[in-house]
DNA sequence: ATATCATGCAACGCC
DNA sequence: GCGTTGCATGATATC
């Protein structure tokens, strides 16, 4: 099993992963677990983890913690020594082989500081023992760094204690692989203390995710078998939550671009028991579009990944990688539901602001499109309500009827009228209130269907018959032939009317029907060959009803033939692009 | 040929 | 007798 999680945490690479490769690099991310394994620290195994270190000098650690051992602690039984992996050492690292972090940081401690010998470059491990046993601490002879560590402190200090500080341990041979690329100076110092106090901050966060993450799988197991599953080690014992992978794409200066104490936005998550270790391509490098700061493990670490950015254009667009920047594969349906998770859950904490902005902006579309117009709201009349967004309506019974009126241009009726699509221009030509209008009613309103009423729509049967097409895919779906009742706003006169939609079985098929409609017609004073608009109150979710006279008032048409006309051309310019842009 | 829809009309209930 | 309900049928459009 050992054997198996060192080669899926590792891929098997034998050589350590530099930190600082490139010596004349600002380093700018840094993870302590870079060329080595976490394991938990047996007293806080819940929040820390520690940071395992190659046998190199020892410091003496004065904490608390007992050692983690395989018998206590399960995750120390896959620590491993990347430098030794050819090897497949699996030892257990000692608190000898760590340093605490507090001990690293406070010189109050009675612990060695490495740190401060591992400055001295050139020195062999003789001199550094010898500089560690002078005890001299990272902060000595440089106020500023305390300042900063103090500062640090501070601002972390809900979710940082500094008991927590001393349960983190750092792997000595990284502080000295950091120390030695960062160099001895003060700044060299700055950027170590900085990193380390990143990698803290970042850790701590890590951890209460993880908790998270655990308790929601818990009632979801995670499919360890999936091969596909980020890497998740079918036989890995255990779910508890590790550490995994650190700031995906954390580029630039930790500092200079105020990255340091910021949450990880970026931060992805592997799931419960994923990934123990930071996969090289988390230290990504400023140029790292550019530069290859691993280049040692891209032909032998067959899962580790990338030196590119994530995302970046020379990479698939497709492959995802999670938080230790180890390849997902091609999504497909890899990881797709644990990669969900985890954006859910990272998204949870991201705090800034442009993207709540954008949240909220999608949840009001979101919202916008999955209105139920009290029934089963049918898709293809909100992606169209979506998707028109120039329709208009008349908001007073006397205007013009939102449908194409084109083919009765040529008659007396239809001269009072305006066409819809000239008055939809003049929405756009002439500002001011109109364009109020329409914008506010754009927002509001979708167009359902309308109908021109027959005779027998008006007579005193107190039905008006719906076109079927219109009726199926706008109003709710109808289970059986008694309906539902619904109440229809009367736009020009705000009354509601309380109809009834029903269908009628007719052959194979339906009729489908208005009833109650004897109220509204009379109060409206509709004739044979006025119309009826139903329209959608997309926020309100309620649906509003307006009659439309095609004629001066009192007018009456002469002939039941001509309403025949209209209808029949209306329906033929009903697709037509007038009509759609009215709708 | 088939679908849609306008409308005729029979059945039924209520006054 | 009248109003309502529900179905049937024929005219028309569409495929």
């Amino acid at each position: 099993m050992k054997r198996e999680l060192n080669e899926v945490y590792y891929g098997g690479n034998k050589e350590d992963v530099h930190v600082f490769e490139n010596v004349n690099m600002v380093p700018t991310d840094f993870d302590p677990m870079d060329d080595t394994d976490i394991w938990l620290n047996g007293n806080f195994s819940n929040d820390f983890t520690s940071l395992q270190d190659f046998p190199c000098m020892s410091s003496s650690s004065s904490t608390s913690n007992s050692l983690p051992t395989e018998q206590s602690d399960p995750f120390s039984s896959w620590a491993v020594q990347k430098s030794d992996a050819d090897e497949q050492n699996f030892d257990t690292i000692s608190d000898q082989e760590c340093l605490n972090v507090m001990d690293l940081i406070d010189g109050d401690h009675e612990f060695l500081d490495p740190m401060i010998s591992f400055f001295h470059s050139g020195e062999n491990q003789q001199q550094k023992e010898q500089a560690n046993d002078e005890q001299v601490s990272i902060f000595q002879g440089d106020s500023e760094l305390a300042l900063m560590f103090l500062e640090w402190l501070k601002q972390n200090k809900d979710n940082i204690s500094a008991e927590d500080m001393r349960s983190i341990k750092l792997k000595c041979s990284t502080i000295e692989s950091a120390s030695k690329r960062l160099g001895s100076t003060k700044e060299g110092k700055k950027q170590l203390l900085r990193l380390i106090l990143d990698w803290v901050e970042q850790h701590r966060l890590q951890k209460k995710q993880m908790r998270e993450e655990q308790s929601l799988q818990n009632s979801a197991p995670l499919n360890f078998s999936n091969p596909n599953a980020c890497f998740y080690n079918a036989s890995f014992p255990d779910s508890s939550p590790v550490m995994t992978g650190p700031i995906q794409g954390y580029i630039g200066d930790l500092y200079s671009n105020g990255s340091l104490f910021a949450p990880p936005y970026n931060q992805t998550m592997s799931g419960s028991a994923t990934s123990r270790s930071w996969s090289p391509s988390q230290f990504t490098m400023v140029t790292a579009s550019q530069y290859n700061p691993f280049p040692d493990n891209d032909s032998t670490n067959n899962v580790t990944i990338p030196d590119q950015p994530l995302f970046s254009a020379q990479y698939d667009p497709y492959q995802v990688f999670d938080g230790n920047s180890e390849r997902l594969a091609r999504l497909g349906t890899c990881a797709t539901k644990e990669a969900r998770k985890n954006r859910m859950a990272r998204q949870r904490r991201v705090p800034l602001h442009h993207y709540r902005h954008q949240t909220q902006n999608q949840r009001q579309i979101s919202n916008e499109k999955s209105v139920m117009m009290g029934g089963k709201i049918n898709n293809c009349a909100m992606s169209r309500a979506n998707s028109l967004g120039n329709w208009v309506y008349w908001p007073c019974a006397a205007a013009a009827p939102p449908i194409a009126m084109v083919p009765l241009a040529d008659t007396p009726q239809a001269l009072p009228m305006e066409r819809p699509a000239v008055q939809s221009q003049k929405h756009q030509k002439h500002g001011s209130t109109d364009k109020r209008q329409a914008c506010k009613t754009e927002k509001n309103l979708k167009f359902l269907l309308q109908k021109v009423l027959k005779q027998s729509d008006v007579g005193n049967l107190g039905r008006i018959v719906l076109p079927k097409k219109e009726a199926e895919s706008h109003l709710p779906q109808l289970e059986t032939r008694d309906g539902i009742s619904i109440a229809m706003e009367d736009i020009g006169t705000s009354r509601v009317w309380n109809m009834k939609y029903r269908f009628w079985p007719n052959n194979k098929s339906r009729m489908y029907l208005l009833e109650n409609t004897g109220d509204f017609v009379l109060a409206n004073g509709l004739q044979e060959g006025d119309f009826i608009v139903i329209y959608a109150d997309i926020k309100c979710g309620k649906y509003l009803i307006r009659g439309v006279k095609v004629r001066p008032n009192g007018a009456k048409s002469d002939s039941t033939q001509p309403a025949k006309k209209i209808v029949r051309k209306i329906a033929a310019v009903d697709s037509s692009p007038f009509a759609q842009a009215v709708r």
